[in-house]
DNA sequence: TCTGGGGTCCTAGGACCC
DNA sequence: TCTGGGGTCCTAGGACCC
């Protein structure tokens, strides 16, 4: 038996999914921007051959959105969220066997059809989830995950191959190692990339041919399984069913500087109550946090603070009460006047599935009253809401709420913008 | 004036115990 | 009083991913 493994991705996803439900978008540049309208985190093909780089400031591209015509919108994620399990049920046709890695990108375990036309599979998936979602994606195929992330990313930039490749034949596989550089191998990032590059190491084929000694010793063990896999020897498992996080974390910027307590308290609250949210959904309860405050990456010297908490529960808990209650002393332990604070956020910490936690004779009448009412405020929000339902300290929002100034409508999951958009 | 958010894994070194 | 080795646990830092 031979492995084989899929791995399709969304084409410039975000920007994609602007494009589905705005047919006039079709041909032109367009960029997304992350929280804040801050830096661009996705490029349309004619966006990124204006030259408008991953990460840039919003504010560095202004000139080139003005004399281009860029189209420029705020993250969507509701929406790219609702695409992104569309494109899932899809691939769901072809296999069973699949591993949602991202939101933009899912491992398939082709194992079973190695004997098959598998260059005509590939392609019936690529059209297939093309005519069902909108979104164009590519496929690459072949004997290992990292072997198929080569091929993915090959065939992107081949127009004989337009957006299907399969490298299963041993000398297409060199062929396609030496013509990647071994910073574009999935596991080796920046740093490895120049280390490499310092011992003659410049593709992935270099990096194939190391010695496993070598890999153990300047890449550790992570690093030796992505050399293994590049020889076609599979190490990484598809992981159908996602593993429970060990940590959980929601942080954001505030769309500006903030100095005042109160204000970073209202923030902080409410990415408590999300954090709780996600650490629910997944049944499972935290017995510790830690609250980080932080000035401006960018702020002077002397302007410049970073500070966290660290507060351990009597008993791991997902009561949002008795996490807001932590948070907030947390923050008040950090909190420093004079400064001016441009982030907070809060990260779950040693998390237990909530089905193994030990009550405490104290506190179980506490936790029946809170779970229940935890469940209350799930529901509600499920229906009406992330923000239908909350705390006082939580405040209106004004000062620190998000700035999302280029916002598609939510054209799948919102009634008011579906009508919105029926109308127009 | 404006520069994202959310994760994982591994290793080295210190504290502590026998 | 000093000496030695081995094991475990924890934390900080560094690497990576999208």
């Amino acid at each position: 038996m031979t492995s084989l493994f899929a791995i399709v991705d969304g084409n410039n996803f975000y920007a994609s999914c602007e494009r589905v439900f705005n047919p006039s978008l079709e041909g032109k540049p367009i960029v997304v921007l992350s929280n804040n309208d801050g830096a661009v985190i996705a490029r349309s093909n004619e966006a990124k051959a204006l030259g408008v780089k991953m990460g840039v400031p919003a504010f560095e591209i202004k000139k080139l959105v003005r004399e281009h015509g860029i189209q420029v919108f705020s993250s969507n994620y509701e929406l790219y969220g609702d695409m992104s399990r569309r494109v899932v049920e899809t691939l769901q046709q072809f296999t069973p066997n699949l591993e949602v890695y991202s939101i933009d990108e899912s491992f398939l375990d082709l194992g079973d059809f190695y004997n098959t036309d598998i260059q005509a599979y590939a392609r019936t998936i690529k059209t297939t989830v093309l005519q069902w979602t909108g979104i164009p994606v590519a496929v690459g195929v072949a004997p290992t995950k990292t072997l198929a992330k080569v091929a993915n990313r090959l065939s992107k930039k081949s127009a004989k191959a337009n957006g299907v490749l399969v490298l299963t034949d041993k000398h297409h596989i060199q062929e396609a190692l030496k013509r990647t550089e071994v910073g574009d191998v999935w596991g080796i990032g920046r740093r490895y990339a120049k280390k490499l590059a310092a011992f003659g190491v410049i593709t992935a084929w270099d990096l194939s041919q190391v010695t496993d000694a070598f890999a153990k010793k300047h890449l550790t063990v992570v690093g030796h399984r992505t050399v293994k896999e590049l020889r076609g020897e599979p190490c990484i498992d598809l992981e159908m069913v996602p593993p429970a996080k060990q940590n959980i974390c929601t942080s954001r910027s505030f769309p500006r500087n903030l100095t005042a307590l109160t204000d970073i308290e209202e923030a902080l609250a409410t990415h408590t109550v999300r954090c709780a949210t996600k650490l629910r959904r997944q049944k499972s309860c935290a017995g510790a946090l830690t609250v980080f405050l932080q000035t401006s990456r960018f702020a002077e010297q002397g302007e410049l603070y970073f500070n966290s908490h660290t507060v351990r529960l009597e008993s791991p808990s997902s009561s949002e009460l008795e996490l807001l209650h932590a948070a907030i002393a947390a923050l008040k332990k950090i909190y420093r006047n004079g400064y001016r604070y441009k982030k907070t956020g809060i990260i779950l910490q040693d998390i237990v599935p909530a089905n193994q936690v030990q009550l405490s004779l104290l506190s179980s009448g506490n936790i029946t009253r809170d779970s229940k009412l935890m469940h209350t405020l799930d529901n509600l929000r499920e229906r009406y809401g992330h923000s239908s339902v909350g705390y006082g300290v939580q405040g209106t929002g004004k000062e620190w709420e998000m700035k999302k100034e280029h916002i598609s409508p939510c054209y799948t999951t919102k009634l008011s913008d579906i009508l919105k958009v029926r109308a127009r």
